[in-house]
Order: C-alpha cells, then sequence, then structure tokens
DNA sequence: TCTAAACTTGACCATTTTAGTCAGGTATGT
DNA sequence: ACATACCTGACTAAAATGGTCAAGTTTAGA
C-alpha cells in the first residue's frame, strides 16, 4: 500500500489550482511557491493528472493549468489513481509461488485486506476536490 | 503510510499460532513451512510482537510462541504497531520549513488525513484477532 | 519577429525503506 | 550432551521515494 508525498502533494496542488482557477490559467511556478514544492517534480505529477484528464493544459506565455472537471466531480480516488497511489493491500493471487496460492492454508487475511481496500477506498471515492475547498474555507477563518 | 508485507506477515502468523495455540506453544518453524514465510524474518517480527506483550515465548525444546492475551484483545492496531507498520498519514508539523508551517498558505491538506488516518484507525481498532479466524473459518468451507 | 514564460519529456540520482539473509549466539526439555 | 527453538545484531540486494537536471516545444505579448 502506497500513500505518500506524491499524492499529498497533488492534492494540496489541485486544490490551490481549484482556488485560483476562476480567472486565469495557474502556473505550475506560482503553485510552487505556494506550496513549496519543488517545480520540476510539480511537473512530473501534472503530467499524470493531465494524462487522466484530471486537468488541462495551456501552453505559452500567461499559460498554466487548469481543471478539466467540476470540483465536484474529482474524487480522491481519481488523484491517487492518476499519481499512481494505489490503494491495493492485497499482494494475493499475482504469483502462485507466494502468499495466498502457495501454501495449502489458503491466505488467511485474504478477506481482511479486501475488506480494507474497500473502506479506504469508499473513503477516498466519497471525498471530492470541492469537499476540501470548503473544508479549507471553514477553518480559514 | 506503511502498511507492508511485514504487517501482513504479522497477521498471518498470529492467526496461524491462533489456531494451534490451545494445546502446545507453536514453533516458528512451523509457521514458516505453513505460511511460506522466511523464519529468520519471522523471528524479528516475533521479537517485536513479544516486546509489545501480544505473545510469550517458551525456550527450548518443543518451545516456541504462545498469545499473551485473549484473541478477542489483540486489535489489528496493536499488530502493526508492534511491527511499526505506522499508519501515519500526516507529514507536517514536524519541520517548520515543510508542509505545514513553511508557507503561508497552512498546509491546505492537513484536516483530510486527519480524518483518514483517524478512519483506518478505527477500522483497525475494531477488527481483532478474533474476528479474523472467524472470519476464516466461515470461509474455509 | 523575437523573446521570455510556461508546458513537455526523459534521463538520472541520492537516500531510504523493504524484505529479507547470515552468523553467530543462549536456553532447555529429553 | 544434544537437538530444538528462541535470541540478537549485522549485513545487503532490490525497489521505491523524492527529487534534480537537461533539453526541448509552444505561444502571448512587446
Amino acid at each position: 500500500m502506497k500513500l505518500t508525498s506524491k499524492g499529498r502533494y497533488a492534492v494540496m496542488a489541485l486544490v490551490d489550482l481549484a482556488r485560483f482557477d476562476n480567472i486565469n490559467p495557474v502556473s505550475l511556478r506560482d503553485i510552487s511557491l505556494r506550496q513549496g514544492i519543488s517545480l520540476d517534480y510539480l511537473e512530473q505529477i501534472f503530467s499524470k493528472l493531465k494524462k487522466n484528464e484530471i486537468v488541462k493544459s495551456i501552453r505559452g506565455t500567461q499559460g498554466g493549468y487548469v481543471l478539466n472537471k467540476n470540483p465536484n466531480d474529482i474524487k480522491l480516488t481519481n488523484i491517487f489513481n492518476a499519481v499512481d497511489e494505489k490503494v491495493k493491500t492485497v499482494q494475493c493471487k499475482k504469483e502462485s509461488k507466494r502468499g495466498c496460492n502457495g501454501k495449502a492454508t489458503k491466505c488467511i487475511t485474504h478477506n481482511l485486506w479486501d475488506e480494507l481496500e474497500i473502506h479506504i477506498n469508499t473513503f477516498f471515492e466519497n471525498k471530492s476536490l470541492k469537499d476540501l475547498i470548503n473544508n479549507n474555507k471553514e477553518t480559514r477563518v
């Protein structure tokens, strides 16, 4: 299971983007400065977000990125999937030598990981970018 | 956030242990054979489980490990904590240069990770070793 | 038209984590 | 005494992480 800085950065950047989106495209440079994330790293992340149609890019001067969907339709699942943060806990099935199938006992914990995965994914599927923006406005005072 | 094989192995081994526990101590060798986990690696894991008073050890011939608590009182949280699988997602606060405090925006996603952490921990706190054993018996046919 | 801002791509890399192995022990039941 | 099983710590190969670096292409605006 992976849930690391890359996913966190992606979310931070997208929330930032959503804030300033309405008027002009937002440049990665601005996001980099505001969020304290390396520009080069942001480029890698946004390249993936673009491939997954979460953002659109506008090239040239005054260019930048724009959300490609309504913030309400961008779920955390989409974001994490885009940047390869897989919420996959079960390492059974894949190889017949290890885990589930290799031994007679038949992976005791298989059901557990399935359940956990569903649990976490549900959380992510129910949280959209819009929720985060609202949440943040409330607590900013 | 970490949730890897070590934690999975720990759970597998403990469920295995709980099954045969009633009669004699269970040797790591047996668990190793049944679950297909390296003996040396199991020893590392059980060393931690012992420090955290989840299992007891009995040395010498016919020795092995025994659960130190009722399976109902061993929660997954306890197991994961014991083997250093920390379900910690927030990397803010720690350094003033990065994340939360470094930038003016004040880490936009802070609340999210807090919430997620609670969500996952709740899942783990409500699942005991006993649940797993029962669950497994049911599905074994 | 020239240029600078901004996206685009891909290679590279240091560090850390993971998932172990190896080599010695020490304790104890038979 | 000796085999079994726990105990301890050092070591390590491979992968993941969190980036950096270099060399572009595109396009708005002066």
